[in-house]
DNA sequence: GTTCTAGAAC
DNA sequence: GTTCTAGAAC
């Protein structure tokens, strides 16, 4: 057993008060887990013992055994323990979380990096105790991460620490040193992207991309138990759940340095139909009115999972401007323990008045922590949101209230010519009164807590009850717009959806939000306005539908000409002789794709004009998705019946290149010279790719497609479809499938996914 | 040095 | 969607 301790520095009587802890350390070789250990050992105030089953047995490989009795008599001793082996399947750490007692806590910190990194970390490394070098290395990893459980609160632990890339690494590392003797740290789960899903990640470079998509993997093709919560962000700066740091502009994520939102997908950067409207809001009182923080956490999270049920799409996200801020902290822990659902409710770091131009996290309200009467000045936020919205908010104020009495709110719509609306997309602002605790300001409680508890909880119910009937207004006001739209067709051709939107009734609210859509499609788009004007379908521009024409942009798109090919064909088969046509039907065209994928790859193209792509898709095309999925489905079965080792599988882009819907119908051996980079493999191996069968079932359930639209599947880590192996790149990887025979993941072989002659339905 | 990727242009 | 190519990765 390896000693790694420190005696140096403390007596044995804080060793006695103190309580150790055991920190079961997960991940796979390569992942870094010894240094770990090292380096908090080494800057650690506690003792800690290193046990490691590599070397335990005087430097050679040991027994779970001897690293469980090993472990036992440290913590007898009063040392904490990290117990240093892979662990990563949940069976293999059960007998180490039964260390933990009412004395002794049992944490887990999974180095969860990407698979590449691990493995080109264990190929180089020499010398190391597990011996575990060389060529070998890849396949051990690769199969290693393939059986991977990430750990659970409920396996027993008290706190979960997830590292996915570096900084988070450094994090854990920071926490863990910085650990004393006498020390608690908050309970929960901290940093998973994720936690139900094992989306593949992006090998992206931090400041170049974005990492893990938040929900998109959640559709057949994400495995549970494959190895795919990876990030491969290296320079992260955002400590205790990244995914905010995908909302972010580049020079933004210096600055914002620390979020916990797993729920905020890189669509509320890009505003696509399925975002809800958000409230961001401070935490009330805990600044310069000095409730207690612990108090405070309690009401906001039980406030929170209060309005939950009745958000709808709509979000909530608590903001607060330094990192590492206590009452951040507290409610994350606090939520997480409440199961309180990520994507809902969530926390960021960051200016509240600079959260979409520095923070990329679009809120359209925002709440300001307000004085009694409701005057700009004196500081913290109330005087950021003031200064940042203009005399415009105090002007709007006064029309709304004089003044606020403790635990009430008032909404305050913010007209358009504030900064706040055209820079930040701001709409309303809601002022919120909570109660006093500081003697130096009006109405202090002097210390009831009782009160101000009350005042406090009244607070943010007056908060979370404003926002709702935003949202709900706003709700009908779109469908009101929409009906116009409807009405009105005629006026809308040549402009983009914003067009029709400007005959909303909301006036000021909506030129405000067409501000912030015309710069998302600016940004976007890399042609020029007026290309995008008329490169938007005529026939489209009156189709803008009660969704789209909420507070956030519509899933109508502009299509550049070379995307316009299909389009062509699907109006005029005839016109188009060229020897691609495979057949031209009433209602579909099968031609074979220009640039194959694979073996055989097909495309089955409607002839619906104005239905574009699967976000376009609604109940009455239902039948025409049965045609053309029956249609797809015939000319597999024909190259079946020539070729039996083939294996099909149909579906459609969540996001297509090509205008003009089309169904892929692509063998999946994926033998193609023209397939060439990660974006064509990750556009038909990931959730990205929706089979046919689930769109036809979604839209028969729910009218309309799930669309898994996050940019991130399509440059997440290179896996092989079939066993899930990680592949540095696309010579790799297509030398691995070109051999890799392993059976088709469950999920693609369920519900008909893939197609496959009769002779090969046992063995594919 | 060569291989490979990612972004811009079309 | 592809092609081209700078420059990163090896």
């Amino acid at each position: 057993m390896e000693m790694d301790t420190d005696d140096t520095c403390k007596a044995k009587g804080e060793e006695e008060k103190a309580k150790p802890i055991v920190v079961i350390l997960m991940g796979a070789p390569g992942s870094g887990k010894s240094t770990f250990c090292e380096h908090v050992i080494r800057s650690s105030a506690r003792s800690w013992v290193r046990v490691c089953q590599d070397t335990i047995n005087n430097g050679k490989a040991g027994t779970k055994v001897q690293c469980l009795t090993n472990a036992i008599s440290a913590l007898k001793e009063g040392k904490s323990v990290f117990i240093d082996r892979c662990n990563l399947e949940k069976e293999q750490r059960v007998d180490f979380v039964k260390l933990g007692s009412p004395q002794v806590e049992v944490h887990a910190v999974v180095l969860d990096l990407p698979a590449k990194l691990c493995i080109s970390r264990s190929v180089k490394r020499t010398g190391h105790e597990g011996n575990l070098q060389g060529g070998k290395a890849a396949a051990v990893v690769n199969r290693m991460l393939q059986k991977k459980e990430l750990p659970k609160l409920s396996e027993g632990f008290s706190r979960i620490m997830f590292c996915q890339n570096e900084s988070d690494v450094q994090a854990a590392l920071d926490t863990y040193s910085g650990f004393g003797l006498l020390d608690t740290l908050p309970h929960g789960s901290f940093g998973q992207k994720k936690p139900d899903t094992k989306v593949q990640l992006g090998i992206m470079k931090f400041l170049k991309k974005v990492e893990a998509p938040s929900n998109a993997g959640s559709s057949a093709s994400s495995i549970q138990g494959s190895p795919a919560s990876q990030i491969i962000e290296e320079k992260n700066s955002c400590f205790g759940g990244k995914e905010t740091a995908s909302l972010l502009s580049h020079n933004a994520r210096e600055e914002v340095k620390d979020c916990q939102d797993p729920g905020v997908s890189s669509s509320t950067r890009k505003g696509s139909s399925s975002d809800g409207p958000i409230l961001a809001f401070p935490s009330i009182s805990t600044a310069d009115f000095q409730f207690d923080h612990e108090k405070a956490s309690d009401i906001i999270v039980e406030k929170v999972e209060e309005s939950m049920d009745k958000l709808g799409n709509a979000k909530l996200v608590l903001v607060d401007l330094t990192r590492g801020s206590k009452i951040l902290s507290l409610v994350r822990a606090k939520a997480a323990q409440k199961n309180i659902n990520p994507k809902k409710f969530f926390t960021f770091v960051g200016d509240i008045t600079k959260l979409y131009s520095e923070g990329g996290l679009r809120c359209t309200v925002i709440a300001n922590a307000a004085n009694w009467r409701l005057k700009p000045g004196g500081g913290g936020v109330n005087a950021a949101i003031f200064n940042a919205a203009g005399p415009d908010l105090e002007v709007a104020t006064k029309e709304q209230a004089k003044s606020l009495v403790p635990g009430s709110a008032v909404v305050v719509p913010l007209p358009s010519t504030s900064p706040l609306s055209s820079k930040e997309g701001v709409t309303h602002v809601i002022h919120v009164l909570g109660p006093n605790m500081n003697p130096h300001r009006p109405n202090c409680l002097g210390g009831d807590y009782v009160k101000g508890c009350q005042i406090l909880q009244k607070a943010y119910t007056s908060l979370f009850e404003g926002f709702l009937s935003i949202v709900s207004t706003q709700a009908k006001l779109s469908q009101e717009s929409n009906e116009k739209i409807k009405l009105e067709p005629s006026q809308s051709p040549g402009h983009s959806k914003d067009g029709p939107r400007n005959h909303s009734p909301t006036g000021d609210q909506k030129n405000k939000r067409d501000g912030i859509h015309e710069h998302e499609i600016s940004k976007k788009c890399k042609g020029s306005q007026n290309e995008v004007g008329t490169s938007i379908n005529s026939s489209r521009a009156g189709k803008v539908n009660a969704e789209n024409a909420k507070l956030d942009v519509s899933t109508s798109k502009a299509w550049g000409s070379w995307a316009q090919a299909l389009y062509h064909i699907a109006m005029h088969p005839e016109r188009h002789k060229d020897n691609l046509l495979l057949e031209i039907l009433d209602d579909v065209v099968v031609l074979n794709d220009l640039y194959p994928k694979a073996q055989k790859h097909l495309l089955v193209l409607t002839r619906c004009d104005g239905l574009d792509c699967l976000g376009d898709v609604r109940k009455e095309h239902l039948q025409l998705l049965k045609t053309m999925h029956a249609v797809g489905l015939k000319w597999a079965e024909k190259f079946l019946d020539e070729d039996a080792s083939l294996v099909f599988r149909l579906g459609y882009h969540s996001v297509p290149s090509m205008r003009q819907l089309h169904l892929h119908v692509i063998s999946q051996d994926f033998n193609s010279k023209l397939l060439k980079n990660k974006k064509h493999w990750n556009s038909f191996t990931t959730a990205f790719f929706r089979d046919s069968v689930d769109v036809i079932e979604e839209i028969s359930n729910q009218g309309k497609a799930t669309l898994n639209d996050d940019d991130r599947l399509l440059s997440m880590e290179l896996r092989c479809h079939r066993c899930k192996s990680a592949h540095p790149n696309i010579p790799r990887l297509k030398s691995h499938i070109s051999n890799c025979r392993a059976p088709f993941p469950t999920s693609l072989l369920q519900n008909d996914r893939l197609v496959l002659a009769p002779s090969n339905t046992n063995n594919p």
